[in-house]
DNA sequence: TCGAAAATTGCAGTGAGTGCAAGATTGTCA
DNA sequence: TGACAATCTTGCACTCACTGCAATTTTCGA
């Protein structure tokens, strides 16, 4: 952790290209039409090496980083807060993940592009909530039980796969346009804004 | 259309076969442990003739029948109905949809008991939506001329999604207590509330 | 500088999925 | 009814993702 080590720099430098790699042959060719073969060799490793670092091609292309929920963040989810409110705080819990996908903002914004014109990775918000869904659960639990509230967990779950997807897809429809929150807080606002006019009484 | 003919009827034997041999094959073994050599096997047919009536694995073994938005419903929306309410009128296309998915009761349930325990499959809603992602659309678009709404179609997507989802399993959770289209309500009053509640001044 | 730990790699293998062409089945129409 | 056409099935050969294993190389710590 302290010290980084030739190990870990070699390790990070090696992961990066195998990503710059897939991400320059698949915007090239496209997804079906790139190899692992030839990804591990533009990047200088054998194929087999490619699989101690990634579990799929995908997630290659993707550049997953997989980083888990921020423990802060989970912290004060957990605990009923920051303000009390189960949409608002579900919104704030899914800027926090957006932050650590866009944390290497090049490869982002690269993978959010492929992503756009090979809807086969579209599953990939689906993917990280699945993966993430036993650790969700846990959080939707404890605050449960220090804030109650109704919905099902199955609904949060989908609840928060709604809102990072209807995110990331409005800020690369806008050319990456402003920040990701703020079309965070868009989406939220779609949302409130189709309940409540079904609320409405002169439909 | 009409006449039925030896064709039609050996073809949906064949293929009523395949699901029927998947599905046992997977309960009893496990998705993985289960090969399609295996289900063609049983079901009297080569491998080959396998891939003749599924592109994948996972599609038989979820018996996808793929029939798309009945067209009377899909009329209906576009129109601006049944209700004129969005949210109301979103839920009633997704009824229909999962009607139209529980048409074979018997094969359906098995479908779903098996996506319990094998979380890959749960993504088959997503790809049902994904496959019909461009007829959903141009839906969203045929009303959104009629009677105007503001959200994007992405996030409509996800909101069908959404309710896909929560409704199924939680039928699937109440041991398929009662009809899916009570679920469905249920997963829409959830949504209402979460938003609602939200809103709330004193939260 | 030496030995332990960790990483890379080749190899052999499984299994999904595809294209193709030959052979079997079924429908049709004279 | 019989023959021709359309449709299905099947075997074969192939590509590619992905895995386990064991040998080899690289890096680390003392």
């Amino acid at each position: 952790m302290v010290v980084t080590g030739l190990r870990e720099a070699n390790k990070r430098a090696r992961r990066d290209a195998l990503v710059d790699a897939a991400q320059a042959l698949v915007a090239e060719h496209g997804l079906d039409a790139v190899t692992v073969e030839m990804i591990s060799a533009k990047a200088g490793v054998s194929a087999r090496t490619f699989f101690n670092y990634f579990e799929t091609k995908d997630d290659a292309v993707l550049g997953l980083v997989d980083t888990g929920i921020a423990p802060a963040a989970a912290r004060e989810f957990a605990a009923g807060g920051p303000s009390g409110r189960l949409l608002t705080d579900l919104q704030v819990l899914v800027g926090v993940l957006l932050e650590s996908f866009a944390g290497q903002h090049e490869r982002a914004v690269q993978a959010f592009r492929i992503m756009e014109s090979e809807p086969r990775l579209l599953q990939r918000h689906m993917v990280w909530v699945d993966r993430h869904k036993a650790e969700l659960r846990e959080l939707f639990e404890a605050r449960r039980a220090v804030r109650p509230f109704s919905a099902d967990n199955e609904l949060l779950l989908m609840l928060v796969l709604l809102l990072l997807r209807t995110a990331t897809t409005s800020w690369e429809r806008s050319g990456h346009q402003g920040n990701l929150d703020s079309h965070l807080s868009d989406a939220v606002a779609q949302l409130i804004h189709v309940v409540a006019s079904d609320l409405e009484p002169g439909a």
